[in-house]
DNA sequence: CTTCATTGGGGAGTGCCACTATCCAAGCAT
DNA sequence: ATGCTTGGATAGTGGCACTCCCCAATGAAG
């Protein structure tokens, strides 16, 4: 299909189409000759796996680009492709290390890994970004003067672990093997707005339910 | 104490206080004189919260304006202060009413709500903005050819419920009255970024519990 | 064969956003 | 009196995600 045909069919304008190829998120099409390129279904599927991480999961267009990257980097192993595909979603900016709520946030997020016996919790410390999130977010909350602990988070984590498992069954059960980390990718980008939603929707729900209208 | 002070307790710089005043985002000082004004601890607690509004939950100014406004809006019930503020967070962009993808979601989502016997649902589908985002998401990824219909949810909406008891039991064992509307936003601002990187994090454990790292 | 709209490519421009830099006059400190 | 600091206002910056416009080559219509 040319251009035109793909921009129809993904509803994406011809112009942020072709910003895309220069951008070198999506691959060129094969060309025919000087006026004319091809482009195929794997083309229309990547380009509406873009939008989605785009439109849905916010992710910048430089990063989408380095999470494809990951996703199509054959040269590591499943289980790392996922990992640095996550790894290089976007994430809250480096906090001031010498910040004191930030070494007390981070004293105490080691201590929470270590009480819910996350197997790999000394590499998740020393360098996962989601764990520099949790710092983040908990020194913000403890400046605010909430007395935000381990203990508050280990029933949040463990339901947050019961989450991860229905995506590892979703994903083994409805997934060829080589698209397994496109299907890493949409979990995160694509199911943490849902559980966004969910989570927002189930407070109106809980809220509505213990305190009525008032 | 002075502007000056209030940069260096918050750790914002001048300019970007003068900013947020311009903005309305923060109550002017009081006015001493011409070249003086006097700042409280409510001003730099306020101004500690729109800064955890945008670093951590990557709120728009305009947006956090909105959210501030609802919360200090008197007039409005409780339980209405929290669902406005609430709602006026950034969600995803109006979908298109048109598209296939979108209606079936629409559906999809609908008898979930229904599924799970969430008592407002009626109100909840017609105008909740979480709604919204559930709908586009579910839309993106059924577009992506995968099966995902409300079976797939229920039970993530179930875990979702659970994290929503804990933040009321949050919200109601810490907190004044007077401070409930606040808390409701840091409950979406700041849990919600922690929620994510518990959810990040708990894959990488789930994934390496059952993959190792081949 | 000529005309003419269309195509892919590429550079420059746009609009928005969150600051940030500069300027200014009034005040206060020495 | 001098010089630094303050709050207020205006204009400018840099990044981002497009979007516009022009071009030469092409393919389709008459």
């Amino acid at each position: 299909m040319r251009l035109a045909e793909l921009s129809e069919r993904s509803g994406v304008s011809t112009a942020t189409i072709k910003y895309y190829l220069r951008e070198g998120l999506l691959a060129p099409g094969r060309q025919v000759n000087t006026t004319t390129a091809d482009y195929d279904e794997e083309h229309l599927r990547r380009l509406r796996l873009i939008r989605a991480m785009i439109q849905v999961g916010r992710v910048p267009v430089a990063t989408v680009k380095e999470v494809l990257g990951h996703v199509d980097d054959d040269s590591l192993p499943r289980a790392m492709r996922l990992g640095a595909a996550v790894w290089a979603l976007p994430q809250v900016p480096e906090p001031d290390a010498d910040d004191e709520f930030v070494q007390g946030a981070r004293v105490a997020m080691e201590g929470l890994l270590k009480t819910l016996g996350w197997s790999n919790a000394q590499a998740m410390t020393t360098i996962s970004p989601s764990f520099r999130s949790l710092v983040v977010a908990t020194a913000a909350l403890r400046r605010l003067g909430y007395d935000w602990n381990p203990e508050t988070l280990v029933p949040y984590a463990r339901l947050m672990r019961q989450v991860a498992e229905l995506d590892m069954e979703f994903m083994e059960s409805h997934v060829s093997e080589a698209e397994k980390a496109e299907v890493a990718v949409l979990g995160v980008v694509l199911v943490e707005p849902m559980l966004q939603a969910l989570h927002r929707l189930a407070q109106e729900e809980e809220s509505t339910r213990r305190y009525g209208f008032e």
